[in-house]
DNA sequence: ACGTTTTGGGAAAACGTTAGCACACTTGTT
DNA sequence: AACAAGTGTGCTAACGTTTTCCCAAAACGT
């Protein structure tokens, strides 16, 4: 392996000279620089990140702390954020938190350990005080999907509230008459958002009752099984707003073995915008725009690192409406 | 922070006396131990990660380079790998390549730099030379669903004839007359070996003909267009073998298009096994546990680093038949 | 001609570990 | 009694950088 030492002496000039010049801190000579780079052309230097490191207290890597990584939504953020970092020069460390806080505690140990310069978190468990700790270690964070009101603590959102009424406001134009919804978990922030936009969208509709609300756990199999639910108890319903697209799947399946035919008898709309063309009809959905939010946030991210002023508050991030075959 | 150094200062001993401790290497008195053990406990020391692998030329970090996070089959690879490298105490470095040798070469060159401790990759791009030129550089690797043979490179598969000709045997069982294949690109190694099977399998039947077999991509879309090809020229098809997951949904799709009832009338088998729950009817497929598949890459990855004995040589794992609801 | 900046560069102290070496004290063996 | 092996410990030199300090020369203003 070759050292910054070899370099120097190689090009006549001590090594503070050459890291002065890698770094573009302090003076150097154009003689030098010279000199010094057409060393680094022979022997091939590369700077070793580790040394790097210990010296200078930055690491170049971030994590992304995500529930499951099989989670479909989560995968496209990934790419996002791994594409950001890489431009940016910063490596990107992948964590399964399982939302269980106990492995939570124990990656954010790790990764203090590791000095690791910032975390992009997605969690429905963390709390804010475990996050402002960090804050205070001087770990910069950025927090997707939950907005921390109140907490100097930067996150990216999409516009979940908005995004429901989008959806719901599309279904009546469509012409439906009775809309029923499935939830997420009510604990996770998105699912408990775009549930309140339905409520705040249809509680005044004449056709209205809470138990056009089903719980689907954000999971195709629970969206199958509220879609069979509600049909059970309202046969005359005839549009779905479903809190994300795998639920929205699911329920597409159930109405499917329904025998009803969509999106005739039936419309459904998701949320998110997660990429499911192995679903047909294709989903009509609320998009998120994932990559962007994933990119975003750790643009957010590596700019709190660069000690760039920031606001830390909530951003947010405008949804679109994705009309496709099932409305 | 807290070093090693307070530690030993609190617990009357050496730092080389920590470090041995903490270590286990060499030997510590009982009454040492019990002392530094508490003075860890009180200082709450963890040891810098960061320092330990500058000295001990280790990083306890591992990457993970797939082509594209995307591809549903990866986020598997990447959970699992990520479940059997935390369990270990190691740290998991996702890189994207988009079979892109250009940035495969700046992954790689930047991991060198970071001293990754091995790397475990999946790419239809990389030269058995250029994994060799890492092994050299006494970086161990695991190669994903690709073997090497001829070169000392270790490499998990699936058993990707063998589920071939299981998938087909299982159609010919199911009572397919005519059988035909949608296929991945030929350089990909999976995909390759899946035609293969197709034809060693079907080539002595008498309605075998070349044009029963069409390109996907590997992807829906590709699946989706391969299928509507087949059909035009052949409205007797009654079973389809495809290549992988992704173009089996993408030709249900135009099967479902064509009005064709699946699987009365035509019969479908998918390759891979992910996690498909949001397509129905859901597909037979042939499943090769990508979990276990990246739990033991990341396993002998792993065993590699610690230099216990390997042989280097493909590994190559079971597949099982999955009959489901397209057979 | 004389201060004061600006420019350029070297020596050496961190950064927090690990590991090789030396030394000392116990045991056990002949 | 002498010697080897085993046990316990501390010094200190790496590991490869960055980053103070500090010094010297050149450029500049008066």
């Amino acid at each position: 392996m070759t050292t910054i030492r070899d370099v120097s002496k190689l090009a006549g000039v001590s090594v503070a000279t050459v890291s002065r010049l890698l770094n573009q801190s302090g003076y150097v000579s154009k003689e030098a620089e010279v000199a010094i780079m057409a060393a680094v052309k022979k022997l091939n230097y590369k700077p070793n990140t580790i040394a790097r490191s210990l010296a200078g207290k930055k690491t170049s890597a971030v994590a992304l702390m995500v529930p499951d990584i099989l989670n479909p939504f989560f995968p496209e953020l990934a790419r996002a954020a791994e594409d950001e970092a890489a431009a940016r020069g910063y490596t990107l460390v992948l964590c399964n938190t399982d939302n269980n806080p106990d492995k939570e505690k124990m990656y954010i140990e790790a990764l203090i350990n590791k000095q690791i310069d910032g975390i992009m978190i997605s969690s429905y468990t963390i709390s804010p005080g475990q996050i402002v700790a960090l804050q205070e270690r001087s770990i910069p964070i950025v927090a997707i999907d939950k907005p921390y009101d109140g907490y100097p603590i930067l996150s990216v959102t999409a516009a979940n509230r908005e995004g429901g009424k989008l959806a719901i406001r599309h279904l009546l134009e469509s012409g439906c008459q009775k809309i029923a919804h499935i939830c997420g978990p009510s604990h996770v922030h998105s699912a408990y958002e775009r549930a309140l936009a339905y409520e705040d969208s249809c509680a005044g509709m004449p056709w209205y009752t809470p138990s056009l609300t089903a719980f689907g756990g954000f999971s195709v199999a629970g969206g199958y099984k509220a879609m069979k639910e509600i049909y059970r108890m309202h046969q005359d319903v005839d549009g779905v707003f479903a809190g994300n697209d795998l639920m929205a799947a699911g329920a597409l399946k159930a109405i499917h073995e329904l025998g009803l035919s969509v999106p005739d008898k039936i419309k459904i709309i998701g949320f998110d915008g997660i990429v499911m063309d192995m679903v047909f009809p294709e989903l009509s959905t609320v998009s998120q725009q994932i990559y962007t939010l994933g990119k975003t946030a750790m643009d957010y991210l590596i700019r709190q690192i660069h000690d760039e002023p920031i606001e830390r508050k909530n951003y947010e991030l405008e949804v679109r409406l994705l009309p496709k075959s099932t409305t």
